[in-house]
DNA sequence: TCAAATTTTGAAACCGATTTCATAATTTTT
DNA sequence: AAAAATTATGAAATCGGTTTCAAAATTTGA
């Protein structure tokens, strides 16, 4: 037998025969309201089973303590991280989640920002998709003033709004700066679509180093890819059969490095010692390929709890938005076999 | 300059001197409006810039049309391959989606269905969380009548609920008979937490097999691990100092076997020759290790897609929920070097 | 002890859409 | 053309908390 009537404030305040309105207060620990009734409030609460109704809730103070989450996948280590690292605070400070993919899909993000939209989040978090170029899906959460913050992938022309990035030139450079030192004399880079900054920074990173170096830059050593699993292998074959074969590799993910060094091997070139390779992201692939991948890491979780304390405070007032931010945390290049040439012992 | 006023079906009415009654029927496809009431009503509201205020009309008709949905994790593919198919069938029907991971700990999973709860979703979707014993946190569901739908990591002991998932003992068995078949004699199983039903089933296949074909089971071949990265390092390498050495590996996860391989390649075990290994789920990782590894592949998004038609189907009155059903959904093994002894061709 | 200050409480309006029931407008029947 | 049937619209109640404003109850001060 299911009890279907719900249990309503009105309810709570008939059994003690006081106001809705106090029993409203008492149920929201607000200061006017007597330690003796709170305390009968909450008891008979408990004893018959109430939960509020968020949409009552909802409807009269006008916000819904929820945080609309858009992310481009969300089985990456690094994505999964960053929603952990959300959740946490989020959780903490009492908001709910609500969290979508956009596959990398700019249309499936246009859509999720719609329906994020329509559900009234009080903030919005986003990491933008691959192809994401017109960001006029943002529009309507700026018109209202809906705080809208973007982490990793970002569009750092948008006038107004929180970036929380890494730096991706200076981990470019440093990854293309490792290959230099471990004797790589022409390295290719291999990245996804150049408008979004991350791969635009990383190439920059990339090309500083190498001019660092006294290397020369070649256009045609820059490789533009979808990143998905597919071109992973056709590009690690194209590469095999280059000639000259180039000895570094500056991949623009770990899955994609991991896939390249695969193909490679297969046509039996030597990793390292025919070609290094560099990957980014410390995802969990990079530690179980054969040799261990050299790579950039930088922290999910870290970033995804800056990034949902960095709203929830501006939410709460604690901070005003005046200005753009952007928030650099760190990242560091973590180097394993598949880019030492000298073992050190 | 942000407009803070927000457009209601009162400003609409108004405006077209009608009552807001006959502008929510207009809005909502109502029969007993006109078409030609309709259409201006229409064009009004696209005018102003109304969006419907969803608390409102769930506060009145009684249901969020929103769908919870809780998983162990998000970054497998396996997971966001179902997460996508959901989301999918979801769209479509117009319901919308709350999600969120317990990290595998039955207490955050608690936490995670009290949200949902409170939330007053529609409806649940589920999959178990690695340690989740008692299930009494659904309670509060099946006592409103609130369909709550398992999926892959289920318990059937439930009295009256729905699971979707794949014949892990045929999988297991299949895995198993597959190393048999191999030449192997000794064939260890790494597996999870016993009580979940998924790595049970597989131990039963795995047993099943050993039996069919004369093999002694021995329950020492059996090793239960908390599946995550550490344990896996751990294993790998005490395996690799077994004496004698076995000569099969069917382990519960593709993660967990890709490091077991890893582990014991350092220790110059070589793979399939000295030990063939199967994973289980199809990673991604199961096609970059060397050698790839052998897995039994299950589809997720078909598997999100059923889970959500069904879950829907039930809330809109289409399925009586009556019976307690099991779906088995298609599975296969797929072969590749990290199992084959003897390479055809 | 009585007035002033402070703390608690309640009545009623409100948030915005939905829906019942009655009425007005239109169409069909005879 | 009048009556009957059908279709379109509106008034008002409703969903369940929150909040303003005023009043009641209690405490403090002199």
């Amino acid at each position: 037998m299911k009890d279907t009537r719900e249990v309503t404030i009105y309810d709570i305040a008939r059994q003690l025969h006081i106001s809705p309105a106090t029993v409203s207060r008492g149920l929201n620990n607000h200061p006017a309201v007597s330690k003796k009734t709170r305390q009968k409030i909450l008891e008979v609460a408990q004893a018959l089973g109430y939960r509020s109704n968020t949409f009552a809730s909802n409807l009269r103070r006008q916000h819904t303590n929820t945080l609309g989450v858009i992310v481009p996948k969300l089985n990456s280590h690094f994505v999964s991280s960053v929603l952990a690292g959300i959740e946490k605070v989020a959780n903490e400070a009492g908001y709910n989640l609500i969290i979508s993919q956009s596959l990398e899909s700019a249309q499936k993000e246009v859509a999720n920002a719609n329906t994020m939209f329509k559900s009234r989040v009080d903030g919005l978090i986003v990491s933008l998709a691959f192809d994401t170029q017109d960001l006029s899906h943002f529009n309507p959460f700026f018109k209202k003033g809906i705080p809208v913050i973007f982490f990793d992938r970002v569009e750092q022309s948008l006038p107004s709004s929180t970036h929380i990035i890494i730096d991706n030139e200076k981990a470019g450079y440093q990854a293309t700066e490792h290959l230099i030192q471990q004797g790589c004399r022409h390295i290719l880079h291999i990245t996804g679509n150049l408008t979004r900054n991350v791969y635009a920074d990383r190439l920059k990173g990339y090309q500083e180093a190498l001019k660092a170096y006294g290397l020369p830059f070649h256009e045609t050593d820059v490789i533009v890819s979808m990143l998905d699993e597919k071109s992973a292998w056709e590009t690690g074959r194209q590469i095999a059969n280059m000639h000259p074969l180039p000895d570094g590799l500056f991949v623009a993910n770990d899955t994609f490095a991991a896939i390249c060094m695969q193909a490679l091997k297969e046509k039996g070139i030597r990793v390292p010692d025919d070609i290094a390779i560099v990957g980014f992201n410390d995802d969990l692939v990079s530690r179980v390929v054969e040799p261990p991948l050299t790579t950039v890491h930088y922290p999910g979780q870290e970033m995804g709890e800056l990034v949902a304390r960095h709203l929830i405070n501006h939410l709460q007032g604690t901070v005003p938005l005046t200005h753009t931010h952007t928030i650099i945390i760190h990242s560091e290049l973590i180097v394993r076999q598949s880019s030492l040439r000298n073992p050190q012992r």
